[in-house]
DNA sequence: CGCTTCCGTTCCGTAAACGGAACAGTCGGG
DNA sequence: CCCGACTGTTCCGTTTACGGAACGGAAGCG
């Protein structure tokens, strides 16, 4: 494992606060220079300094840690995704995804059971994506919802890749 | 935190698993002796240590924090949200929750930085959420999104405990 | 009973993670 | 301009986590 990934979300985390290097390292009672070469990734920290400092700032270790091949993982011509959580109802059943769409091809996907709905919230990045004789179209920030019993596409506009989260809608029979 | 909590989890889960500590730690690439502090809880181990022997263990890390700061839930009056995921962007940062709300109470949330949104996809029951002065509400499969700059509210319609993901996203300044 | 082969602990020199202090750079006010 | 307060990085002496080796103890076998 890399602690170079540890210290930048430990980095993005401190920043997302808008709490100081120095700051942090105060009130986590760590050195700066610990929490300096923590989150460069060239030092190797104690389960108690890492504790401390995500303590402070209130994160989970898990939201440090990549996690491991554990999660499934689907891939495509041009899209990623990893399975986040599945949740059981009585009505439906949804599956949420992490997706990751790589730009320059376009992944076309056949048609769902009657009444699946795809509920897309994008990143980073611009999606088009929906049926595919008539897609739409979500910057970073947007959202994009359709029934997906009928053939559907997914392509990143532009050069960048596109990060979004899917939830798939499976309505019980 | 405790590190002998930690140790027993290891040493729980290695006994489980029927291995020796000589074996494991050769496995793992660690010196007995590190093994056997970690264990006793006598040392403060290195990140690296602690992600040689739990992959070893073919634990994802998080097993063994699980019961204490594992969880990520922040607690409310009515909401109980799990971090599941943290990205961070060129452009923002994103959290994704997912999100449950007891019905019969509403929950207030204070204002967050400028520009800082919130986008909601509901799973089961009905999500009456948003600014406190214009509330959205959506049904299960729908989605609400909101600025959230202002002090918003999140309850449960009718009976039912709603499940949902909230993502909220974090421009960057 | 020796002898071998494991077990887990302890000893110890080395490598490195630790925190305090000193550092350069930036911002805002008098 | 100069000063103070702040940012994050680097230097450095102290502390300590590291792995190899040595240790006592418990089986298994001739």
């Amino acid at each position: 494992m890399d602690p170079a990934v540890v210290g930048r979300r430990v980095r993005a985390l401190r920043e997302e606060q808008g709490i100081s290097l120095s700051t942090l390292a105060r009130l986590a009672g760590v050195g700066k220079a610990t929490l300096s070469g923590l989150e460069h990734g060239t030092r190797n920290p104690t389960l108690e300094t890492l504790w401390a400092v995500t303590a402070q700032l209130g994160v989970p270790f898990t939201a440090l840690l990549a996690e491991p091949a554990a999660e499934p993982t689907v891939h495509g011509t041009a899209v990623t995704a990893t399975l986040l959580e599945v949740f059981t109802d009585t009505d439906a059943t949804y599956e949420l995804y992490r997706m990751r769409v790589a730009p320059g091809v376009t992944q076309l996907s056949p048609a769902h059971a009657p009444g699946v709905t795809e509920h897309v919230t994008v990143f980073a990045g611009v999606l088009r994506a929906g049926p595919t004789d008539a897609p739409l179209t979500a910057p970073a920030g947007g959202h994009l919802r359709w029934v997906s019993d009928v053939p559907h596409s997914y392509a990143a506009v532009g050069d960048e890749e596109v990060a979004a989260s899917l939830l798939l809608r499976y309505p019980r029979r």
